[in-house]
RNA sequence: GGCGGCAUAGCCAAGUGGUAAGGCGACGGUCUGCAAAAUCGUUAUUUCCCCAGUUCGAGUCUGGGUGCCGCCUCCA
């Protein structure tokens, strides 16, 4: 098997073949920065971090750009609203963006360019596409010719005639045409602007991507990420200005991840209808969004729930004992030849890796290969039990220790990957509670049931739960 | 109105024409002083929204319904 991707243009799953051997251009729509992020964009960047790590895994040097647009009329606003320059607004969002990537173990892009910062560049771009007859200026601002490109709607499936008797189109009468959008605007007075040849003015939105991703990635390139939102109108004019500027072909695979809901609602900042990350993350460990994200293919629409999130929870923790249980095992494993029914077990492993890789191969099923981590560990939960007091078997530990780690890694279901994972909790128990613990042991020992009691519920009350095991008594913070 | 998507167990969710992954929950067993935790087992075989069709064979393909949803305005 080798890896398909469903591309956009033409709705189907093709084989993935590199622009250059060896090598992946991946370009993500990032954050316009005019507010906090919240769980549905941090979505879209989990989604394209494990797509990355599988090209990755597969051997390809993956050049990722993220960026961020740090200039638009929402930006304006909001810094208006608050009395401060549109600077800070941009740069504390795009601070808050860099904390929760760290938490949900997301690769740094290796490029993270700022629309502000490619002003020059953008201006360029502009007079070219002006040049090619494809803009135009009015006073101060400039329009691109929708028209002038004739695949313009090839990507989100519509045509501009259809879109004339939609009922949304508002009317401009600087415009040439309806249809054609905004590349530069002129500023009004007292708003941050850039020199240019058309006035002080700034970008409008659509034309930074454009021209960042060609800078970094070249005019052609393989993935261009984003959500499902971004289709229309963002991503059809991004596609008509390259095209159209280059006359190349400019993406081969678009990603779109499918949105996050939230009550029947797509979450949204412009609406309200949204769960601020670091909200989020006060309630659940980053791990259990990550998971809880991979856990469906990342092209559907998800419904965000805190219950769906407990389930995650449970989920994950199913897996965490797995990866304990297998780092100890992997100690005491035993170099020798398989039992018979060994033998199925070392098959079951390799067949279970093998579904791992065949869903990553199907457009990054990632929760296909969940399933496949899901099914390795009732294979050894069930090993375990089937030997006894026995040493595991070397060849079915080692085995299903590379492809645990493998897989954690590729879907970065852990910082720190399955060395850390395999780690078990038992950190930050105060002394108090551990001499309590101990007391309690001691009563067990001497058949003092109520004494052992009594000393549970105060261990409880104090926030503590005592779990008693064959391998000895664990406390766990509640 | 135009374009597109989805419909699989109580819930979430994979599924490439050939015996319906996985998770959560529930129920039962094992372990345990009792619990808890863990673990094992069971949990769609008159069945993959409905009706036709193609096929030796359809959740999967085709046609027609029905029901939800998205985009067409700023949006990850």
């Amino acid at each position: 098997m080798t890896l398909h991707v469903y591309d956009h243009v033409t709705r189907s799953k093709k084989e993935f073949v590199p622009i250059t051997p060896g090598k992946v251009g991946m370009y993500v729509c990032g954050l316009t920065v005019q507010d906090k992020p919240h769980v549905g964009h941090m979505f879209a960047f989990v989604a394209c971090d494990m797509i990355r790590r599988y090209l990755e895994y597969l051997g390809y040097e993956v050049t990722h750009v993220q960026n961020f647009t740090d200039i638009d009329d929402k930006i304006i606003n909001k810094a208006a609203e608050e009395g401060i320059e549109f600077r800070e607004v941009a740069d504390r969002n795009i601070e808050l963006f860099y904390d929760y990537a760290a938490e949900l173990n997301l690769q740094p892009a290796h490029h993270y360019p700022l629309a502000t910062e490619n002003i020059d560049g953008i201006i360029n771009y502009i007079e070219k596409l002006i040049e090619k007859d494809h803009a135009y200026a009015v006073g101060s601002d400039v329009y691109f010719k929708v028209r002038s490109f004739k695949d313009y709607g090839q990507l989100s499936g519509r045509n501009v005639d259809d879109m004339i008797t939609g009922t949304r189109v508002e009317l401009d009468e600087k415009k040439l045409d309806v249809l054609d959008f905004a590349l530069w605007k002129g500023a009004a007075a007292g708003e941050p602007s850039w020199e240019s040849p058309w006035g002080a003015g700034r970008p409008g939105w659509h034309i930074e991507c454009s021209v960042m991703s060609a800078s970094i990635l070249g005019d052609h390139f393989d993935f261009h990420g984003g959500g499902r939102d971004l289709l229309f109108p963002h991503h059809e004019n991004e596609r008509a200005q390259s095209c159209s500027c280059t006359g190349e072909k400019f993406v081969n695979y678009w990603l779109h991840n499918g949105l996050l809901f939230l009550g029947d609602k797509k979450m949204s900042k412009s609406d309200g209808n949204f769960f601020a990350m670091g909200e989020v993350l006060e309630k659940f460990r980053p791990e259990i969004i990550r998971f809880f994200l991979l856990n469906a293919h990342f092209r559907s629409q998800i419904d965000y729930s805190e219950d769906r999130l407990k389930e995650a929870e449970s989920a994950l923790d199913r897996l965490k004992r797995a990866a304990i249980k297998l780092q100890e095992m992997n100690q005491v494993a035993e170099k020798r030849d398989l039992t018979e029914s060994e033998d199925v077990v070392l098959q079951a492993v390799t067949s279970y890796r093998n579904r791992f890789f065949a869903a990553m191969d199907d457009d990054f099923n990632s929760a296909g290969a969940i399933g496949a981590l899901f099914s390795l560990s009732k294979e050894l939960n069930q090993y375990y039990s089937s030997i006894g007091d026995n040493f595991p078997a070397m060849e079915i530990i080692s085995d299903s220790v590379t492809f645990f780690t493998e897989g954690i890694e590729i879907l970065g279901l852990w910082r720190g990957g399955f060395a850390e994972m395999a780690k078990s909790v038992s950190s930050d128990i105060p002394e108090e509670i551990i001499a309590l613990a101990a007391e309690r042991d001691k009563a067990r020992e001497e058949k003092n049931w109520a004494r052992a009691d009594e000393l549970r519920d105060e261990l409880q009350k104090k926030g503590y739960l005592v779990e008693d095991s064959s391998a000895g008594t664990v406390v766990k913070h509640l």
